[in-house]
Order: C-alpha cells, then sequence, then structure tokens
DNA sequence: GCAGAATGTTAGCCTTGTCTAACTTTATGT
DNA sequence: ACATAAAGTTAGACAAGGCTAACATTCTGC
C-alpha cells in the first residue's frame, strides 16, 4: 500500500485546482483497490481453511454469482495478485499473499478496534469490512493502541 | 435512496447460501451510495459556503473533470436528490437536503472521533471521507460518546 | 464407466464512473 | 456591444463490476 505523499510533488505543476481535492482523489483510489483486497483476503483464508480456493466457494462468502467471480478473477490474475489455470482453483501469487496478508492484518485490527469499543462482533464485522480500506497506516496504530490498551 | 425489488419472492425464502455473505452484501450497498452521498454533501456545502453549487466548483473540489460532474449530476437528477436546469447551478431536492444533512452528521462524527483519538486533522479528514460511508449507526453513537467523553 | 450433478467459462447485456474532444452557452471586460 | 474567456453540455471511448443464458468440463455415485 502506498501511503501518503499528499504534498508538494517533486516533478511538475501536478498540483491540483482545489488543495481540498486531496482527501477525495485519496478516496478515489483506495475504491479502486477495495475489492482486489476482498479478494485475496478471501482467497487466503479460503486456501487456509480449506485447503484450496475454488470460484464457487468465492462466490458464496461474497454473495455474487459465480461468472461474476470468474470475471474479477481474470482481471486479478492480470494484474499479478493470482494464478489460474481453467476449471481449477486459484492461487496467490507472491505479490497477492502479500497483498493479502496485510489486508488481514488490517482486518483484524480494525476488528478488534471496533468491539473493543463495545460493538457487537455481528456489526464490527461489517463495518471493518468496509472500513478496512479507508484506514490509514496512522489510524491503524491508533486503532491498535486503543485495542491494547483497553 | 430508492431500492429496486427484483425478485418477485412472495416467500421469505431470503436466506443466502453462505450466511457470512452478509457483511459483504451490506458493504456493496454501502459503495453503491458513496459517491451520491460525497456529491450532496459537497452541493450542501457549496451552496452554504457560495450561495451556490456549480459543476466547475464540483469538480475542482472533487477532483475530477466536469464533464465528469456534469454526467454524475444526471444521475443524481434522475434519481431525485437534485434539480438543475441546463447551464445553471445545482439545488437539492428535500430528499437530497436530507441524505445532505445526514453525510453531514457522520462526517462530523467520524471526523471529531479520529481527531479526539489523536490523529492529526489532515489526516483525520482524508480517513473520514472514506470511512463515513462504512459506518453503521451503532459504531457511530460509540464514536460519539467516545468523542464527547474525551 | 457413465449419466447426471456440480462447477466453471464465455458471451453478451447493463450501469457507473472516469476521461478527452468538440461544441454551445453564458459571463466579462473594455 | 461584442469579442473573448469561462463554464457547461454532448458524444464517444474505455474499464469495472454486476447479472443471465448457454455451453464446457469435471466430479460422483452407482
Ligand atoms: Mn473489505
Ligand atoms: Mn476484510
Ligand atoms: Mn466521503
Ligand atoms: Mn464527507
Amino acid at each position: 500500500m502506498k501511503e501518503f505523499d499528499p504534498a508538494p510533488h517533486a516533478t511538475s505543476d501536478d498540483r491540483p485546482p482545489d488543495l481540498r481535492a486531496g482527501a477525495f482523489q485519496g478516496v478515489r483510489e483506495a475504491r479502486r483497490n477495495e475489492l482486489a483486497e476482498d479478494y485475496v483476503e478471501l482467497i487466503a483464508e479460503l486456501i487456509h481453511d480449506q485447503g484450496e480456493a475454488r470460484p464457487v466457494d468465492i462466490a458464496a462468502r461474497l454473495g455474487v454469482k459465480v461468472p461474476t467471480v470468474s470475471k474479477t478473477l481474470d482481471r486479478l490474475a492480470r494484474e499479478g495478485l493470482i494464478t489460474r489455470a481453467k476449471y481449477r482453483s486459484v492461487f496467490l501469487t507472491e505479490e497477492g499473499r502479500a497483498l493479502a496478508k496485510e489486508c488481514r492484518r488490517r482486518h483484524e485490527i480494525v476488528l478488534r478496534f471496533l468491539i473493543s469499543l463495545g460493538l457487537d462482533p455481528e456489526t464490527a464485522e461489517r463495518d471493518a469490512e468496509g472500513m478496512e480500506h479507508h484506514v490509514s497506516e496512522r489510524t491503524l496504530a491508533l486503532f491498535a493502541a486503543f485495542a491494547n490498551r483497553s
């Protein structure tokens, strides 16, 4: 994950017309990666729990149809996060595994934080699934500290 | 926000194959509304601060090009959140105003919470801009309580 | 060892969200 | 007032992410 360098780019006049646009730019960037993050995290989990990650199981866990999964997996393969062979289950590349690990860590920290705040586990899981993609490393550190200290 | 009811199922045979899919379903739902929420919140802010909301200013604040804004505004009009006339600035409908208010409230609570946790305002603003769409009412209540109590 | 079930892929449709290029309308300044 | 600048729209491209229908492959239970 690339973290911030929102400020003056060394290169040419890259600065946005409105300086406050930075936050939205960052959010759009995060949104572009959300789905890939959910996929690799889930694939890693399936491989760990079931020994393999099959499209039918990915689809069931995400609540989407299998062709949707198939198409998305093609994209992830194109992007180098997974490898796959026709009619076979899915594997993570080195890069995919690294991303999955990072995502799992974020997910865990956010989840533990919400629970330690007093949220019920079910709502915590739901909120964590969405929030995890929008939490900076700094915030994550504060969440972790809070959860540990409580 | 209007929902479609795609399935004519009379019987409540609605339970998903995998129960854990619920979290992802919810997140996808939230993702569908993110952009509209950012728009109406921003439009309300522009109207408040500048007296009117013009596409060029919306674009500058969001960091996207004007035609992107124009097309999205058409969608928001179609959905009943705004009204607009060609070459004129944008207005919120009653529904749009209600949504904007709700979004502003969430944004404020999340932002104040992050800052009260110890995050710097700039990062807090960025994270809040993304997180706000993925925070349940329950979590919001806990955030508000924490920020007030600290 | 095969028929039927389960799984997976492909094709094609739709919507959203982004862009650029070309055009139109409105605002501005002298 | 009118030429030019600024703002806005329209058209069209493209990718992502969802779906269904049709087809292909693999698994399984007899
Ligand atoms: Mn997630
Ligand atoms: Mn997750
Ligand atoms: Mn936002
Ligand atoms: Mn906001």
